[in-house]
DNA sequence: AGATCGCCCTGCTTGC
DNA sequence: TGCAAGCAGGGCGATC
């Protein structure tokens, strides 16, 4: 359930905690946290050992550690549960702690992966010309990129042959949004998540878009959002946008413009929030 | 070839 | 009380 802001408030805590240290030591508890790294994780650990983390970066969901001088980055995706902590040495492992970055430095704090449902992982990777990891290149730049291209983005939702809350979830068009930030932004923009997308003007785009990036800076501006203790910053800490939510979750509460019960519909194996009255759905052509 | 579906995984909640 | 089903759902590989 980490989205865009949730993943960019880990990225800037990374960049203040993490950022500059050379690693001591790398320790993987579970194999599954790095399965995405082929070579396994003996490999990934030896890898690790002895470089230096530069600036992290993050494209949508999916954010890396350059390891400097290597052309390579630690990749990590936070999954559903993924958490990437800075913990004193002396805290007591968690629960579902995958793997542990010591660093050899004298600052009393290490990195960890945690992850109860072990969607997430880490994993290294060459980097492309443009400084990403080589297995994201299909990844769009997500709306908060200042190189996003919104005509572009436009015109590949004409021609996709879809309805706009799956184009919306595809981050080969656009990237970092989820089913959270998917129901608010079609919320805010008055549009049905079932709309084909072969529907939408110009206008009509550049509405939505705008409302993606309103909520998402809306969103990252409190700490992202957390229902629990499994959505939280890299000391831990819940953001506060759970309470700023107009649709997501709020199932027969009012609609916070029109007062009309928000309803949820199962969709693609998971839920879609709408309020039926300010988000019709199109009439059949 | 583009769109869609099923699976991975754990813990909390719900219902019988 | 106990157990099973339901739910949370991003990404990827298989399939149509």
């Amino acid at each position: 359930m980490p989205e865009l802001p949730e993943v960019e408030v880990v990225r800037r805590g990374l960049e203040r905690w993490v950022a500059h240290r050379t690693v001591a030591e790398a320790e993987v508890l579970h194999p599954r946290a790095v399965r995405r790294h082929v070579a396994g994780a003996e490999d990934f650990t030896h890898r690790l050992k002895g470089r230096r983390v530069g600036v992290p970066s993050r494209r949508g969901k999916y954010l890396w550690l350059p390891l400097e001088g290597t052309g390579q980055s630690v990749l990590a995706h936070l999954g559903m549960s993924g958490q990437l902590l800075v913990q004193p040495h002396t805290a007591v492992d968690e629960k579902h702690l995958r793997v542990r970055v010591r660093f050899t430095d004298a600052l009393d704090t290490e990195l960890r992966f945690v992850d109860q449902r072990t969607f997430g992982g880490l994993s290294l990777h060459e980097n492309t010309p443009e400084g990403l990891p080589d297995v994201i290149a299909h990844i769009a730049r997500d709306p908060l990129d200042p190189l996003f291209d919104d005509d572009a983005f436009h015109r590949a939702l004409r021609r996709k042959r879809t309805t706009i809350k799956r184009a919306l979830l595809d981050q080969s068009l656009i990237s970092g949004v989820g089913n959270i930030y998917a129901d608010e932004a079609l919320w805010r923009a008055r549009i049905h998540y079932e709309r084909p997308t072969e529907t939408f003007t110009r206008p009509r785009s550049q509405l939505l878009l705008d409302h993606v990036r309103d909520v998402m800076n809306a969103a990252l501006a409190v700490g992202g959002t957390s229902f629990d203790s499994l959505y939280v910053d890299v000391n831990g800490e819940s953001g506060y946008f759970d309470r700023s939510l107009d649709a997501y979750g709020r199932e027969d509460l009012p609609c916070r413009r029109c007062g009309t019960p928000i309803r949820r519909r199962p969709w693609m194996n998971r839920s879609s929030y709408f309020c039926p009255r300010c988000q019709r759905v199109p009439r059949a052509s």
